[in-house]
DNA sequence: GCAAGGTC
């Protein structure tokens, strides 16, 4: 006689393990703990094609490894983010699943056979091949099947069992090359973000909780989220209400009590002498006649049975919770046994289910267990449609315990459970039906209409009180040829609305459609983006970006990397995901294609860094408040006079540094470069031209949008780089000098500068006073080659504890100083510099979207009630702004208000 | 301290 075959079978949860050991043992199981605290063992015998086996069925807990950067680059400070794109990078056990490792080493040992029962996704084919490379390490003569099944119904299983297969590398290298993606774009952006940002501002105006300092993350799914929200949210905020008029019609009946409205069938005109026009001719002839009544049968038929996704977006609505919430209380109840799984793309229950005696389970209920018996019995009954979604691996959320409420459930348990038993049921009953009756009358021959709805059978609604079938019951009793006076007969105006404010389904619907995240990810994606600060939610539970969401798009908008955030970049490494699963593409080509293109985004943000520092910049109104001057900053903007020259030079208006300063003096900086540093003669008296390569150089490279492609030296990002020397960006100014765009930008800002602004305000060597507080200035430096295009200036106004020390963009400083010259930050794309300029032109201070003007696309359309109108893409362009009505910036950046 | 995907 034959030794029976050891068979180790791991599922991807402990609930699997047991329900298939519970339908392949036929109920004969004898069950003991292991090592892995979470995943038992279950033993059982099993026959198939004529052999014996002797079955020992584990788990794990979703994924037993996790891809990490090798040590050498895990510390934040130790590489540079940019390296992060050619780091090695391998998969390892966790601490927190050692234990599980550990279970299936032990398992595995004693066995000839592994059969792998992971979920029939790719995800599930790819910890199957973490499960083979644990196992196969202590015991490499493994032969290792996988299981197929479609659900955990008993004849799915035997098949399954009796029809293995081997694992699908090509699934499982598609995950593989999905999660190196993730990590080396999330963890370099991660890094470069939130190592620009965080200490540069004054992050205790957000709205942060205790987080002193964010971590501004970034992830393939996190941002096309954030995308979809400040899409919206500028949409809004760009929509030019148009007044539109109409015909309002009634009638009322000579005994009923209310009166019956009809619409136009023209249903509005945009044009009002033509509104008046056929509404006077109304009025002249004012008897109506009823040309048609007509009467069908409809059906509004019962939900499908509830998938993750359709139960959040449900139950967000209609249970006011957040999804997040949702999917927190569901899990509960899963665990408690009340619930099946709850996270499942299904909505389609299986053949094998009985679903009359599932409901038989709520009989009792004295809410819901009348309908519950009407199902049993048949009179309600009807097998639930399918939405035609299946995952092959768990059915629809369905509930698998009564429970008339636990007495520890907090109350939106019991809410959640309510509206998983409701739905449940009403999937199981008949359509409603209802009788619509549709009158349509001429009035001078303009045409109105109005329906009217009687429901004769409820069905499914009796038992789902969370919505109606609507409709107006009131619908008079009108015979065709029939004629009537109108009771009201108007001409009313009306106006177009921007579309509504993001609402957590609608948001939910949006990242299914563009695939962002999965049905167990989804509501963490959108908590993410309420506890990163990225985004609020409001009392009507919509959603509203924060400045700090606004700025990350908007810069990376203004640096043409919209690829980075627009909602399909996620879709994008499906698709290309996809093919590697299909076997089409090698994952390594995938890979490399991919982390190459994002390598290259990558360096690309990190060369126009400024426009980065300079949207957040301008969304925090208060502006940097460093705690010192760093100690790089030392030059003074107008003539690079180190600080003690310029200390000097400023004579009775200055004040000693180390008193102004909290008696932190900057270091003196180093000897400049070739003599490049001048005296502070220039400002000092404030009356003599600027003559500048210093600092006409610098502003050259800041006013470089969009030009000069073919300098390798030159920044061609709107912000000289942090390693920008005097010296290239004078050849480019030279360069610029031939050219036909970049000589006139030179010309013009030769024209005027920052420095003669400041002269010419003032008129005298007495520095200028502080635009937020109006006091005389104490102190002035920008354009430093580490802080180019910026400025800091000092008043003595207490109003940050000591002195007021600010931070501002040299050009933004020039624009508030009324120097017309000011066209630094945006080149030459029609930025009207000085408060006269500025006014009425496109592209005034925080307009932040120089990019696509740049583009030629400043066409924003006669209304501009759409950005995607204007550009092409959702956001790609922009409206007139709602408060001063001039194009090119958002109302909460309007300058003009 | 970083992603997204499993799952408890």
């Amino acid at each position: 006689m034959s030794r029976a075959c050891k068979v180790l079978n791991v599922a991807e949860k402990p609930s699997v393990a047991k329900e298939i050991s519970k339908i392949l043992s036929n109920n004969n199981v004898r069950y003991s703990q292991s090592c892995a605290r979470y995943n038992g063992l279950h033993y059982f015998a099993y026959n198939a094609n004529g052999t014996h086996y002797d079955m020992v069925f584990t788990s794990v807990l979703g994924h037993l490894m996790e891809l990490e950067f090798d040590s050498r680059y895990k510390k934040w400070r130790g590489c540079s983010p940019a390296e992060l794109y050619n780091a090695a990078v391998s998969k390892r056990v966790p601490p927190d699943k050692q234990d599980v490792q550990r279970n299936l080493e032990q398992q595995a040992r004693g066995c000839q056979k592994l059969v792998l029962w992971l979920d029939c996704d790719r995800e599930g084919e790819n910890i199957a091949f973490e499960v083979i490379e644990v196992c196969k390490h202590v015991n490499p003569r493994l032969d290792v099947r996988r299981a197929r099944f479609s659900a955990l119904i008993p004849r799915d299983l035997h098949t399954a069992m009796n029809n293995l297969i081997l694992p699908n590398q090509h699934d499982a290298n598609a995950v593989d090359a999905r999660q190196e993606i993730d990590l080396r774009i999330g963890a370099s952006f991660t890094r470069f973000q939130t190592l620009l940002l965080q200490d540069r501002f004054d992050w205790s105006t957000m709205d942060l909780g205790d987080v002193e300092k964010p971590i501004i993350s970034y992830g393939p799914c996190q941002f096309p989220t954030l995308g979809l929200v400040v899409q919206r949210a500028w949409e809004i905020e760009a929509h030019v209400s148009e007044p539109f008029w109409y015909i309002h019609v009634s009638y009322k009946a000579p005994k009923e009590p209310k009166a019956c409205d009809f619409t136009w069938d023209r249903a509005r005109l945009f044009d009002h002498p033509a509104a008046t026009m056929l509404y006077e001719i109304c009025v002249e002839n004012p008897r109506a006649t009823v040309l048609k009544v007509e009467g069908r049968e409809r059906k509004r038929w019962p939900p499908f049975p509830l998938s993750t996704l359709e139960m959040q977006k449900k139950a967000t609505m209609y249970l006011r919770m957040p999804g997040e919430r949702i999917m927190k209380l569901a899990e509960e109840l899963y665990q408690a046994g009340f619930i099946s799984y709850p996270r499942t793309e299904t909505d389609i229950f299986a053949q094998g289910f009985d679903l009359q005696a599932m409901a038989g389970e709520h009989t009792q209920d004295a809410r819901w267990g009348r309908h519950a018996q009407a199902i049993v019995d048949g009179s309600m009954w009807l097998r639930p449609r399918g939405g035609g979604h299946d995952d092959k691996a768990h059915p629809p959320i369905h509930p698998t315990k009564y429970s008339a409420g636990e007495n520890d459930w907090a109350q939106d348990k019991k809410r959640l459970y309510e509206f998983i038993v409701r739905s449940f049921l009403a999937a199981c009953s008949k359509p409603a039906i209802g009788f619509e009756t549709t009158v349509r009358i001429a009035m001078a021959d303009e045409g109105f209409h109005t329906s009217g709805l009687m429901v004769q059978e409820r069905n499914w609604l009796e038992v789902y009180p969370f919505t109606g079938w609507g409709g107006n019951d009131n619908l008079p009793p009108l015979q065709e040829g029939q004629q009537f006076l109108p009771a009201d007969l108007l001409l009313k105006q009306g106006a177009t609305q921007p579309p509504p404010r993001l609402s957590e389904r609608d948001l939910i619907a949006l990242m299914e459609s563009f695939g962002i995240g999965t049905d167990a990810t989804v509501a963490d994606h959108i908590q993410k983006q309420l506890d990163r600060g990225y985004v609020h939610k409001d009392s009507n539970l919509t959603f509203w970006p924060s400045d700090l969401g606004q700025a990350l798009v908007g810069a990376y908008r203004r640096m043409d990397l919209e690829n980075l955030w627009l909602p399909d970049l996620r879709g994008k490494i499906e698709q290309n995901i996809t093919a590697v699963a299909r076997g089409a593409r090698t994952k390594e080509a995938v890979l490399q294609e991919a982390v190459q293109a994002f390598h290259a985004d990558f360096l690309a943000a990190q060369q126009k860094q400024g426009l980065l520092e300079a949207e957040v910049a301008l969304r925090f109104r208060r502006g940097l408040i460093p705690p010192e001057f760093p100690p790089s900053l030392t030059a003074c903007v107008v003539c690079d006079a180190t600080l003690q020259a310029l200390l000097a030079a400023c004579g009775p208006s200055s004040r000693p540094q180390a008193a102004a300063n909290g008696g932190n003096a900057p270091r003196p900086p180093p000897a400049p470069p070739g003599g490049g540093r001048r005296g502070c003669t220039a400002r000092g008296g404030g009356r003599q031209p600027p003559p500048g390569p210093g600092w006409q150089s610098r502003r050259h490279g800041a006013g470089n949008v969009g030009g000069n492609d073919d300098d390798s030296d030159d920044n061609d990002n709107g912000w000289p780089g942090p390693s920008q020397s005097t010296q290239s960006a004078r050849g480019a100014q030279a360069r610029g000098r031939g050219r036909g765009i970049a000589a006139t930008r030179a010309r013009g800002r030769a024209r005027g500068s920052f420095a003669q602004g400041l002269g010419a305000s003032q008129g005298s060597g007495a520095l200028p006073r502080c635009p937020m507080h109006g006091l005389e200035v104490l102190h002035l430096t920008s354009n430093t080659a580490a802080n180019p295009g910026r400025c800091y200036y000092k008043c003595a106004h207490p109003s940050e504890g000591h002195a007021c020390l600010r931070f501002k963009w040299v050009d933004e400083w020039d624009a508030e100083m009324g120097n017309s010259s000011a066209g630094g930050r945006h080149g030459n794309l029609g930025r009207g510099g000085g408060r006269q300029a500025g006014r009425g032109q496109a592209g005034n201070r925080g307009c932040g979207h120089s990019a696509a003007a740049g583009r030629g696309q400043e066409n924003w359309g006669a209304h501009g009630n759409s950005f995607a109108s204007a550009t092409g893409h959702p956001a790609g362009g922009g409206g007139a702004c709602f408060k001063c009505g001039v194009p090119g910036h958002f109302a909460r950046d309007c300058p003009n208000a």
